[in-house]
DNA sequence: CTGAAAGCGCTTACAG
DNA sequence: CTGAAAGCGCTTACAG
């Protein structure tokens, strides 16, 4: 692999005038010598060296994205607008699937400071973990140190996120809409309390009950993860506490996906006696039968978004949070509830 | 940002052998330096400047994996199963989303060659274009000249997989099944004919059909894209070109879902009218009502596989290629035939 | 417009 | 076991 001073050689030029040609610096060089190393660098098929380069800028163009799961569409969405964002800067994207596990969390952090990334976006909601906390603080302040930029795309422990949704009022507006139908017992299958975004999420739910009047029935709500399988534990938890219930929202679709999947084992028809609702809209969301309602967040939006809001903090300005809105998409697993609610 | 210059200074010793310490060569030092490298790094917070040591090394502990689209699951999996893969030797994972576009892999390829990466697994299958085979072939030269690795897990211009599945079998596999089932008019939903997957998947519908004895209907093949609004689209062009079929055999789960989809709205029953069939089992294929039937292909294992295989070949093995089992999976989307086959 | 040279932060023969 | 020094491939004041 040739290096640039095999192109100044051949160009017959010195290394610093062929850098500043191939770098495309905004530095004077005759159009002549251009050419020369122009043709010089093809010749020798020369590409770049981005690690010396980095090693000169102390920071590579090269984001880290912390994502819970790369296969959950919530991020792969996300880490796609980041990618087409990034790429039109030239920028490559990591993808760092966490687990939400704080160590494996904070390895990755640990990792992506000892490439000099320029950005790291934290596109999942924070752990609550004291200790994490306190690593991540360390860290932020190393990528900081060499001018990079770290952006939280949901709610963390030390703040709001410089990009973020609306969870609380995403909930409560779907909560709106089931009451608008005619529903009054509507359970909430809650994710896990700690996690940052779902306990926005609650809170709109519980926001979303009380503007309509409705008493919220804790045993109505049930915490279990955020997966299809906590769809299902969650739908036979509800079922098996015997309270009744004409409306089922869900923290994410993923989740609603594997409680619309029980209730369809269990013979119970959804929205004939059990209306469903998710939350994210995930393109699997109207590929379903019946297709399913959501509350949408703009997912590639926020990941681009978050690249953008990384440039500007790099470029050193000095920025206000911005909140992507949501959208409330009603399809085929809500409807007015049926006279008799659903029992055990 | 402390460097290894500052570590060393705080622990009295030179930067040679705090360097042997922090980059835990194999290399003697003793206990009570060591320890006071180590308290020293602790102390300063030291992170080691990873592009620093790969413009050492002229390659740095980052693998590419280009992929069509990151929000597919079949290559979110694939890149789950890299990065845990990498995870444990220490490497990072750069997901490059190409979308099929030569531009876009060449510039992918090209930038990840500029990072010193050390490998770079195409995920996806290759696209039939000279002008970038010419340019991929440049890269790989320059890449392996720096002791990288390139890896592919589907058949490409220039050959077969370095890890691969069984396109072919698990297609005729699948048709197997179906004529087991009773099924003889078995529609075809093909993806486009410059993937080179996608090749070996409809020879396998082909051979199938012919080890059943069966003929295969031109009309009942029809090429499509390899997304849901392609099933739908598929779906449609079978219908309009009225041939009759009991069974619909697609490229992959996406397209299965969108004919899945389709046929629903048009009030054609599933698996009553017409059975489907997918190819990947992509995690939704369970979620879906009816539950899809597919054949499985095991694409973790197989993005852990190719890194494995990248490894080796970094450590300068010679390997052979080698081919996963795929697994045909028997849910509720696919029956035996009614008396009657669809028509449009 | 062009070039010589220092320096980014490491690793690694080489010498002791 | 320890260290001085060269070198990886660039960029960028600085001088001309």
């Amino acid at each position: 692999m040739s290096s640039i001073t095999e192109v100044a050689r051949r160009a017959g030029v010195s290394i610093a005038t062929a850098s500043r040609v191939v770098a495309e610096v905004d530095y004077p060089v005759s159009p002549a010598t251009r050419a020369r190393v122009l043709e010089a660098a093809r010749a020798l098929d020369y590409v770049p060296n981005a690690l010396a380069r980095g090693l000169q800028k102390s920071r590579i163009p090269v984001v880290g994205v912390i994502v819970h799961d790369i296969t959950d569409p919530y991020f792969s969405e996300v880490v796609r607008g980041v990618e087409d964002a990034a790429a039109k800067g030239g920028y490559l994207v990591i993808t760092c699937s966490s687990d939400r596990d704080p160590r494996r969390e904070a390895s990755y952090v640990r990792l992506l400071r000892s490439m000099r990334a320029s950005a790291v976006i934290f596109a999942g909601s924070g752990i609550d973990d004291p200790e994490l906390t306190e690593e991540l603080a360390r860290h932020f302040a190393g990528l900081r140190a060499n001018g990079g930029a770290v952006v939280h795309l949901s709610p963390y422990a030390d703040g709001t996120p410089e990009v973020g949704v609306q969870n609380e009022d995403g909930a409560a507006a779907m909560i709106d809409a089931l009451v608008q139908m005619g529903h009054h017992q509507i359970a909430y299958l809650a994710a896990p309390r700690q996690l940052f975004f779902a306990r926005e999420r609650l809170a709109g739910y519980r926001r979303g009950m009380k503007a309509a009047g409705l008493e919220v029935d804790e045993r109505l709500v049930v915490h279990r993860g955020l997966d299809a399988a906590a769809g299902v534990k969650g739908v036979d938890a509800l079922l098996d506490g015997g309270m009744g219930f004409t409306a089922l929202f869900c923290s994410t679709d993923l989740v609603a996906l594997g409680a619309m999947r029980r209730l369809r084992e269990l013979g119970i028809s959804v929205p004939g006696q059990v209306s469903v609702a998710g939350f994210d809209d995930i393109s699997f969301a109207e590929m379903t039968s019946p297709r399913l309602s959501t509350v949408r967040l703009p997912m590639r939006e926020l990941g681009a978004r978050g690249f953008a809001h990384a440039v500007n903090l790099m470029a050193g300005k000095t920025l206000m949070a911005e909140t992507l809105p949501h959208e409330v998409v009603l399809r085929d697993s809500t409807a007015p509830p049926p006279h008799t609610p659903a029992r055990s």
